[in-house]
DNA sequence: CAGTGAGCGAGCTTCCGCTTGACTT
């Protein structure tokens, strides 16, 4: 018999908190939500009053028998879940699965983890609210209801499998919006003038002075007419502007800044960064690493200032809390940072203490001084034209918080280059040294990384930091988007230079279109995408969540009935679903894209059962006509008439080695020659299965063999011992095996693979 | 790891938000 039982959400705060209490506590954890609605059929009966089916869902089996053990042998229960919707929804769901009255079950919440607060948190119990349940059951069932009656609509009139929700929905919308923009954009470009000014006429003891003209030119002739008359101009500084100015650091990490910030310092992909925060989560390093919340408790305030002032000294210090921006913030939790700000380099892997230390960082940054630094902006007139040069330069006169870290951008910086500019007077005349007109490209906005999806979803206030990281994996496993890398396209910008009277020009090139790890849609993503835009424009209009969070924000205060929420919401959207199922014809993506040239027949594309096809000829004119899938990066949307044409080149026979044909083909994983049933690799951005010669060919299929057997450890025929990323492991047939932690592959006998890999088949069939 | 594109038709797929393991080519 336990006097008192206190239940939290997460084990490792079970944990933390149990030191604080007395031995008359036990605090255990429920690991989340231990309920949900019915996985069968839709969980709900709308005809009695949109009453839901609750389920303890298997995998939570074991935690529930454990809960209900406790609470059977407690004095008094304490519920402590998180002070949001969810966390009094699992409030409420503990004391129904535990029957506890729910008149006397004692909620309390804590606002940090500390002693005082604590017991603060004991003296002042309240009871469970079911206003904000009820807030969290219609969030609930709306998400349920949304998801399960349109997903099926989709695999009657797109593909199976196929999904749509709430979140998701907007997801792949904005990413196919994005790239409908960059796909319509129009490049121009126009000519930059840059130049480089010298103090005195002659070489000798001067300063430089990098300005740039306020005006653009549109065209070579036009910038060579500039320069010409730079050439006889008189260049005079004409004001001089020295500003005083303050940078304040940025306020600490919630989950989606540290995501942001964690792919653009670190290159993390969102999933690894939630990953390596759970792991220092769990070691008690940082706090919660799931927040909206950019308020740091007392405790923690008080820490950093200590840390600030004896490593950099009173001046540094600065202590403040950040209002929480984001639209929707329930702010349950802290913001992350430190568990100990003190403790400034941690032990782990390299991942683990490269994310700590940018969490210190950040959070010791927020509470340092602002930066003070002195803009000086000098503008320099000609006598012969009205176009101004501006040079512009920044001096740090107090680093403050810039000492321990600076918040990165998304833009490629890049030319902007601030520098310090030399003590020089008004009226002063400069000569110049040279100046340039370089022609600059206008580029498209730009496409999404992971994480600048996190961030323009948090702001749609759509999707929660649970939520994040789970719905990019999800729009990407139903192959809506990818992240994929691009070449990008060699374009030439030509450079006028004037310097000692002559205007020389030369051209550089540049690479346009460069990407790495950028989210693109696929074609499924956009025949979906459009298909829910026609249909059921209310779902994935981008303030849907906002309006429906309004409303789940009446239900919690007691202001609007939750059931006659979901009644308005769902009448008019269900007869919207049958109607569509009823009328709307199956979407493929067909476009026909024109004739033959040879044959005439007519050329398409579609959404196959496979994926994206191109199709010569037509199956009605008797003809069976011919199929060609579409490479990866080509779009239903765009694909041209001639790139159809070029798929039906490949497969195509390049040679013979050994007596056997070498065939060439773009197979799901890129271009490929294929040889005595083998397949070999092309070389990205060297080798294409259009052009490549037989000789580069044969060079490729013995480089690989030769790296074959390098891997082979042993070969007992059917059996083989080879060297993998992971070490060493077993392989027969087309399975893979892992050999028991310290065994010495190069002794293995037959023998001993032969009982590894029995071991190993029977383990499987038992789980 | 890499073909496919006719059709038959049963049975399956799916949401968002809270939490961690268990599992690894």
């Amino acid at each position: 018999m336990i006097e008192n039982l206190v239940i939290v959400e997460s084990p490792a705060k079970a944990k933390t908190i149990e030191k604080f209490l007395g031995k008359d506590f036990r605090v255990i954890s429920s690991f989340g939500h231990i309920r949900d609605l019915s996985k069968k059929n839709l969980g709900i009966d709308i005809e009695k009053n949109f009453t839901p089916y609750y389920e303890i869902p298997k995998e939570k089996a074991k935690v529930v028998s454990e809960l209900r053990k406790a609470a059977a042998s407690a004095g008094t229960i304490w519920i402590a879940s998180d002070e949001d919707r969810e966390g009094e929804a699992i409030a409420w769901h503990l004391a129904c699965v535990l029957n506890l009255d729910l008149s006397k079950t004692k909620r309390i919440v804590f606002h940090e983890i500390t002693k005082e607060a604590i017991a603060q948190a004991l003296d002042n119990p309240r009871q469970v609210d079911m206003n904000l349940v009820n807030a969290q059951q219609a969030r609930r069932i709306l998400d349920r209801l949304v998801g399960f009656e349109i997903s099926p609509v989709l695999w009657k009139k797109v593909q199976p499998a196929l999904s749509a929700g709430r979140v998701q929905s907007v997801a792949v919308r904005l990413i196919v919006e994005r790239e409908r923009e960059i796909i319509s954009f129009k490049t121009e470009s126009s000519f930059r003038i840059n130049a480089v000014f010298n103090t005195d006429r002659l070489n000798g003891k001067n300063f430089l002075i990098r300005a740039e003209a306020s005006k653009r030119f549109p065209g070579e002739k036009e910038a060579k007419e500039f320069l010409e008359l730079c050439d006889g101009a008189e260049f005079k500084i004409a004001g001089i502007s020295i500003k005083p100015g303050t940078r304040s650091p940025a306020p600490p990490f919630t989950t989606s800044t540290l995501q942001q910030e964690a792919y653009r310092k670190l290159g993390f992909s969102v999933a690894q960064t939630m990953a390596v925060a759970q792991k220092l989560y769990e070691a008690g390093k940082i706090t919660y690493m799931r927040t909206d919340s950019t308020n740091l408790s007392k405790l923690a305030l008080a820490q950093s200032r200590k840390t600030i002032i004896s490593g950099f000294g009173e001046k540094y210090s600065r202590t403040r809390q950040f209002r929480t921006r984001s639209k929707g913030a329930q702010e349950a939790h802290e913001a992350i940072r430190p568990t100990y700000p003190n403790i400034v380099t941690i032990d782990g892997n390299q991942n683990e203490k490269k994310l700590y230390e940018l969490i210190w960082k950040r959070t010791i940054a927020s509470q340092m001084s602002d930066a003070e630094v002195e803009k000086t902006t000098i503008s320099i007139e000609m006598n012969n034209s009205p176009v101004i040069f501006t040079a512009s330069g920044e001096v740090v006169k107090f680093d403050g918080f810039l000492k321990v870290y600076t918040e990165s951008t998304d833009l490629e910086n890049g030319d902007e280059e601030k520098s310090i500019i030399p003590p020089v007077t008004q009226g002063m005349l400069l000569y110049y040294d040279n100046i340039a007109a370089t022609q600059k490209y206008t580029t498209p906005p730009p496409r999404y990384t992971e994480a600048s999806l996190v961030k323009k979803l948090e702001e749609l206030g759509i999707g929660r930091p649970s939520t994040y990281a789970p719905t990019i994996s999800t729009i990407q496993n139903r192959g809506y988007v990818m992240r994929q890398d691009r070449q990008g396209e060699k374009r030439p910008a030509k450079v006028l230079t004037l310097s000692r009277g002559r205007i020389t020009s030369s051209s550089k090139t540049e690479i346009a279109g460069k990407e790495k790890s950028k989210l693109f849609p696929q074609n499924i993503g956009m025949i979906v995408n459009d298909f829910l835009n026609e249909n059921f424009s209310e779902i994935v209009d981008y303030h849907f969540t906002a309006e429906v969070e309004e409303q789940f924000d009446e239900i919690a205060v007691g202001n609007l009935k939750w059931t006659g929420m979901l009644d308005n919401f769902y009448k008019p959207f269900h007869k919207t679903v049958e109607n569509t199922l009823e009328k709307k014809d199956r979407r493929t993506g067909t476009r026909y894209l024109g004739n033959h040239p040879e044959t005439g027949e007519p050329v398409s594309v579609r959404m196959g059962r496979f994926g994206p096809v191109a199709q010569i000829g037509d199956a009605s004119d008797g003809n069976k006509p011919r199929f060609a899938s579409l490479t990866k990066n080509l779009l239903l949307e765009t694909i041209t008439l001639e790139e159809a044409l070029n798929l039906f080149r490949l497969p195509r026979t390049i040679g013979e080695y050994q007596g056997d044909e070498m065939i060439t083909g773009i197979g799901k994983f890129g271009p490929y020659i294929r040889h005595r049933g083998k397949f070999y690799s092309m070389k990205k951005g060297v080798d294409d299965p259009y052009s490549i010669t037989a000789e580069r060919s044969i060079e490729i299929i013995n480089e690989k063999n030769e790296n074959d057997k390098k891997k082979i450890i042993k070969d007992f025929g059917d059996i083989k011992v080879l060297k993998g990323r992971y070490g060493p492991y077993l392989v027969k047939g087309n399975q893979n095996y892992r050999l028991p932690k310290g065994t010495e592959a190069d002794k293995l006998t037959e023998d001993d693979c032969i009982k590894i890999i029995n071991k190993n088949n029977k383990s499987k069939k038992s789980a």
